[in-house]
DNA sequence: TTATATAGAACAACCGGTTGCACATTTTGC
DNA sequence: GCAAAATGTGCAACCGGTTGTTCTATATAA
């Protein structure tokens, strides 16, 4: 073991220099010094220092992964999922992936990782306004791209069109009939609540209705409200519940089904990422499914379009699906 | 930007020597000098390259964690908890923590960081038997360590005493009463699988009774059979579901509210792992609480030792402790 | 006073790659 | 047949740290 350029090439009778060429492809050399060189080099199994050619080419070959350090957040599936997409798709490029818990307590790691230049770039996987994660990435001079519109000009982000895939979930539910809905939403510190919130209403608006604001209830993640919330809202006459994540929603299901309320007879029931959360659930449920691992590898490739010097421009991804289920029926 | 030892030296007066020992604190310096190298970095804000640093210790300050490429099995809140220990504790180190997607269908991304020496240890957060993971791992000399008992003397582990938790767990269901359960378990290439299987079984014994084989159903994760088998175990007389983990929980509750069926009213149902995925759910689940989090950092520190030359040993966590909830009641 | 420790700082090699430039050899063009 | 161009290879510097050894100046001992 423990084989380098230097003892390649004393082994062959060749510089350094030519090895290194040989094994790149880069500059001059004779083909059939390539192969020779090629030929050990398999034989013995090498693979340069992933340190050592960092150091020369001033790149770490590695991208920072921000994700909540508040473990209710993080066990979102949704982060899993994005994450599996980032992985993917920086094998593509010879990347890996370092992961950094952060939140706005503590960004010790990510100070860490940036200024101690282990990561040539940073994809922050959930994006609060004005948080401290954002700020520092800002004031240094890492390329880095946020996960969700953050509502700041001058950050770069990826998103689905969130506005977008809500206003058309509406659209398929009022043109299958329903005509009253509650919403169920997460913190109102997270940007796409506010996305799905705005195509919440213009999905009524496109149907020439208007949403009724009194069955809109935020911040629903940890709050001991949801029975009463959902009480209210079928005493109020919803046909159904809408909510913005497959966590809600699981909640929401659970509350509804503990108090005999049954879906979809009673009320229906809908949600947004079709996680693997809810795969097994009865009755199926309608969500609206997002590729949250496609938004990960377009993270990715951004950044390293980045890193070749084009600038780094955000990007919406419009490919969503409504998946129809038991749920609505 | 862009100091480096050489250019603070050219500033100070000094030889890079003596600024990295002034900073390091390692060999003979004048306490004069190292105050004013201290300082001075300090104004302009200096940060060693971990790279180079890297390259002379020939330590990439770098752990691989090694989670399951299958979304499925990666969105279960315990990888992200487990992730969080080992990242929480890799902090005190100064290390950081390399995401490596890996199954039995590929280990390329595995590979690449250890052959390239891109992380000093491996962290492997699930053990299948036999797995391509665990074989590469095997005949590479890289230092790591697996979670979850592999069944296997010669890979080094760290564990939740499952079989004792699962014992404990039967035994304080058959003290409240219950003395007919059913067991809800994942799939059988995993050891926890196995490991509770066996607490289950022997908590009958411990208490004088026999658990009912007919009611063991394993494989249960993305089984169809849920419904029926749910409905047997109730028509067989069973007081109790037992579910080997939260997400099977979170279906099997799901499914029983779906027929109308009662929890604890006409069943009971209790869990293990205590995840934040039925820290709403109605009625409050009775559930088995490991602490993922630290084990994740038993890992880092087993490790940490591992490189200073200590041999790896396993360690079983045996604090766990049962939430009595509704569910149960 | 001279020999001996010891402290503080610097030199230089090293970690393992990449790359600009120089050099020698061969090929091409006229 | 000779100059110019192209090809193959090697030297040496560089990336930014760490560390064994050496050197000088001062402190201690004999």
């Amino acid at each position: 073991m423990g084989h380098t350029l230097d003892s390649i090439a004393k082994e062959l009778g060749l510089s350094k220099t030519t090895v290194s060429r040989a094994i790149s492809g880069k500059g001059r050399i004779s083909e059939e010094t390539r192969k020779k060189v090629n030929e050990y080099i398999k034989e013995i199994n090498y693979r340069p220092s992933a340190v050592a050619r960092s150091l020369a080419a001033n790149r770490t070959y590695n991208v920072g992964l921000v994700v909540p350090a508040d473990s209710a957040l993080g066990e979102m599936p949704y982060f899993q999922t994005l994450m599996t997409g980032v992985c993917d798709r920086a094998m593509d490029f010879e990347y890996d992936v370092l992961i950094i818990l952060a939140d706005n307590d503590g960004i010790a790691a990510l100070r860490h990782a940036v200024l101690n230049r282990k990561i040539d770039a940073v994809i922050v996987s959930r994006c609060e306004r004005d948080s401290k994660v954002i700020n520092f990435l800002k004031e240094s001079d890492i390329p880095y791209i946020v996960v969700g519109n953050p509502m700041d000009e001058s950050v770069p982000y990826v998103d689905h069109d969130n506005e977008g895939a809500a206003t058309r979930m509406i659209e398929t539910l009022i043109d299958s009939g329903i005509k009253r809905m509650a919403l169920i939403g997460g913190g109102e510190n997270i940007n796409v609540t506010h996305s799905r919130l705005a195509g919440f209403r213009q999905g009524f608006i496109n149907k020439g209705l208007k949403a009724d604001e009194s069955l809109i209830f935020l911040n629903m993640h940890k709050s001991a409200r949801m029975d009463s919330v959902l009480k209210e809202s079928i005493s109020e006459g919803a046909e159904c519940i809408v909510c913005m994540d497959d966590m809600l929603c699981n909640s929401v299901l659970n509350c509804l089904h503990n108090d005999g309320i049954s879906v979809p007879e009673d009320i229906k029931l809908c949600s947004f990422y079709d996680s693997n959360l809810l795969s097994t659930s009865k009755p199926s449920i309608t969500s609206l499914y997002f590729d949250a691992k496609k938004l990960g590898g377009q993270c990715l490739e951004i950044l390293m379009r980045g890193l070749d010097g084009e600038s780094i421009t955000n990007e919406i991804l419009t490919d969503f699906n409504i998946q129809m289920r038991d749920s609505t029926k």
